[in-house]
DNA sequence: AGCACGCCGACT
DNA sequence: GTCGGCGTGCTC
């Protein structure tokens, strides 16, 4: 007879803890799903989370009941435990919400089990190994050691676009596999990233890589999930979700593009794919290989402080020097009488790449016509009812657009404010400036790519197709174009407005716009030539623009770790976003009140500073729920003691019915909106 | 006395 | 979340 501490799986925060059942079987151990009975004659599925020889002390008086049955096709490793054990903690999630992250929702599809996933996106490209660079072989060099003495250990790869990051991959991926380790390779988003994943198909083969991408059914996923767990695929590629696949012995988690924001998940548990891949690494003495051009502040930090290895590869490939950046200051521009979206510059050279045969990639990171409405007499702004934020006029749908809920409405003809009839849409998005665009060069066939435009399925890789195939001369685009893309003939890239992101209230904003301008740069000249990139801004002297436009990430890094040290900002604290969310907004403004008087009594009344809040958050409502929310710069030292008391606050009032609103937390939110 | 309803704690 | 125990107060 066996003891067993279960998690049982509820949607409420009551019953997030152990319950323990006795067990006849031998078979069973931490990470077992269960069905046991619960309340009355109730029975519910849960996890096992220890076992115990003896009944624990402390149940004297109650019933101890016994397991019903256990699901072992659907039973994940001790190690996955351990690992949903830390997210709870790091995460303030439930022990269910995290454990459901290493499960897969669906159950067998009845397409029979074998079946091999649909591989559109990806062809198979050339398979042979080239030649490595010495960059590459010495970086290689640091990491097979590890893979080799099965260590765990972390080294993030610094590598400029066109560095062969993607062969070092590989290269790692084999070693693993060659010793019978598996392989988790994390990319941003997996419809972006078709080059990547077809040069692991090449390599590896499709029948030992497995695909998880958000297109899959939930039949279709378990099916996967399935044959990842017993063993019949060496490697998983996929976006932050393939971070949970049911590997046992783990050699390498590879993460691409680390400084992604997708790698946050902005659901419950709101975790971070990077801290969860060093986790999991840890427990399985594997490697994780962190890989960007333009590395996460809080990531190079750590490599400087020891706890990651750092690898540099400054060379490109095809030794194409970086392009050619300039920065055109748009306020003498405008001083000199041109209030296009085009300065005379980029309008020059955009036209002499027209006639030398070229392509040219212009970049708004801002969808839609204009990103505001705004009356002209009496400067009413149309805002979002729902969501409180200003809308997007979209001119082609004639229409005003939340672009955080997507509600739409017409515009009025007069300003509901004043009744005057000069209600119009301020300032250019993509859609916008493909019009204009199409005026300034009537000659050049003109084509966008942003959220708009690539909604329709397929849509997406027509206009690339087009482009690539040189049918298209101008490609505008937001981030999207920003991606991945590698196309020999763009000679000239042109980014519309560099400071776009930079006044967001976000203190990762400079970190943001400095990745996005090196990452659109390095769009220019990936052929033979070099290319140019001119850089349309109104703050040419901010750092991050600066340092982008040179080319010179330890400037912006030095710079950047300086105001984050002085601020208190990540990497020297947490911020832990905390928001009340109720159908009624009193409630919801005294939820988030109490919040923080829960804190300051327990920390003290000095903690304050660090506290900021709460309010009115900027997206005030979501739904049926309107949000209060605060920020805390939680300290290293007060970390502990954060986890311990959030955790115990959220709890209590989550569960309290006297209390009608509920609290959601948020470490290191991707937004702080 | 009999029962409907809502509050509140417990659920192993 | 959901069940059941229990106290309150209304009705027969």
């Amino acid at each position: 007879m066996k003891y067993v501490d279960v998690v049982i799986d509820t949607k409420s925060d009551n019953v997030d803890n152990f319950f323990t059942y006795s067990c006849d079987d031998d078979g069973i151990g931490v990470g077992c799903r269960v069905v046991a009975p619960f309340v009355g004659s109730g029975k519910r599925t849960g996890y096992v989370f220890a076992v115990h020889d003896e009944p624990p002390a402390g149940l004297e008086g109650k019933r101890i009941r016994s397991i019903i049955e256990t699901d072992p096709a659907r039973s994940i490793s001790e190690d996955s435990v351990r690992v949903a054990e830390w997210m709870k903690r790091r995460y303030f999630c439930r022990y269910i919400d995290a454990v459901n992250c290493f499960v897969p929702v669906g159950s067998a599809s009845k397409r029979g089990a074998k079946r091999i996933p649909a591989w559109d996106d990806a062809t198979p490209a050339s398979s042979a190994p080239p030649e490595l660079t010495e960059e590459q072989s010495s970086a290689l060099a640091r990491i097979l050691p590890r893979v080799e003495e099965r260590r765990y250990g972390v080294f993030l790869l610094h590598g400029v676009t066109g560095s062969g990051k993607t062969e070092l991959y590989m290269r790692v991926a084999s070693a693993v596999i060659e010793r019978g380790g598996k392989v988790v390779m994390l990319v941003p988003e997996i419809s972006l990233t078709p080059q990547v994943i077809g040069r692991f198909v090449g390599r590896f083969g499709r029948e030992r890589v497995a695909i998880l991408h958000s297109k899959l059914s939930a039949g279709e996923r378990f099916d996967e999930w399935t044959r990842i767990r017993n063993g019949e695929t060496d490697i998983v590629i996929g976006a932050r979700s393939a971070v949970f696949a049911p590997f046992e012995d783990i050699g390498a988690i590879i993460v691409d593009e680390e400084h992604e924001t997708t790698y946050k998940s902005d659901m419950t548990p709101k975790y971070d794919t990077v801290e969860v891949a060093i986790k999991r690494a840890s427990r399985a003495r594997g490697v994780v290989v962190l890989g960007s051009a333009t590395p996460s502040i809080v990531s190079m930090r750590r490599a400087e402080s020891g706890l990651y290895h750092l690898l540099t590869m400054k060379r490109r490939f095809n030794a194409t020097p970086l392009p050619k950046s300039i920065v055109v200051d748009m306020r003498r521009e405008i001083e000199r009488g041109n209030r296009s979206v085009f300065s005379a510059e980029l309008h020059a050279r955009i036209e002499r790449a027209l006639t030398a045969g070229k392509q040219v990639i212009l970049f708004l990171n801002r969808r839609g016509y204009s990103p505001f409405i705004c009356c002209r007499k009496c400067g009413y702004v149309m805002r979002c009812d729902e969501c409180g934020i200003a809308m997007t006029y979209h001119k082609r749908e004639e229409r005003a657009i939340c672009h955080f809920c997507g509600k739409s409405l017409t515009v009025p003809q007069v300003c509901p404010e004043c009744g005057s009839g000069y209600l119009r849409g301020f300032g250019a998005g993509t859609e916008k400036v493909e019009e204009l665009t199409r005026d300034a060069f009537p000659r050049a066939s003109v084509a966008r790519l942003d959220l708009d435009t690539s909604s329709v399925k397929g849509s997406i890789r027509k206009i690339l197709r087009d482009f690539e195939k040189g049918r298209t001369d101008i490609l505008i685009g937001t981030q999207m174009v920003a991606k991945g893309l590698d196309f020999a003939n763009v000679s000239l890239v042109g980014i519309i407005a560099a400071d776009v992101g930079l006044n967001i209230p976000d203190f990762r904003s400079s970190e943001r716009t400095f990745q996005l301008i090196t990452q659109v740069a390095g769009r220019a000249g990936r052929g033979a030539e070099v290319g140019d990139v001119v850089v349309q801004t109104y703050a040419p002297d901010n750092y991050a623009i600066m340092a982008a436009v040179t080319h010179n990430y330890r400037k912006f890094y030095d710079t950047e770790l300086m105001l984050r040290r002085y601020m208190k900002y990540p990497p020297f604290s947490d911020v832990i976003q905390a928001t009340a969310l109720s159908g009624d907004e009193r409630d919801a403004a005294e939820g988030a009140e109490a919040l923080k008087r829960g804190i300051l009594a327990a920390m003290g009344d000095g903690e304050g500073r660090y506290i900021f809040g709460p309010h009115k958050a900027a997206i005030s409502k979501v739904g049926d729920d309107y949000r209060y929310q605060m920020y805390i710069k939680a300290l290293p030292e007060r970390r502990i003691r954060y986890e311990n008391l959030l955790a115990e606050l959220k709890k209590k009032m989550n569960t309290d019915r006297t209390r009608k609103c509920r609290i959601i937390i948020d470490v290191n939110p991707f937004s702080l909106m």
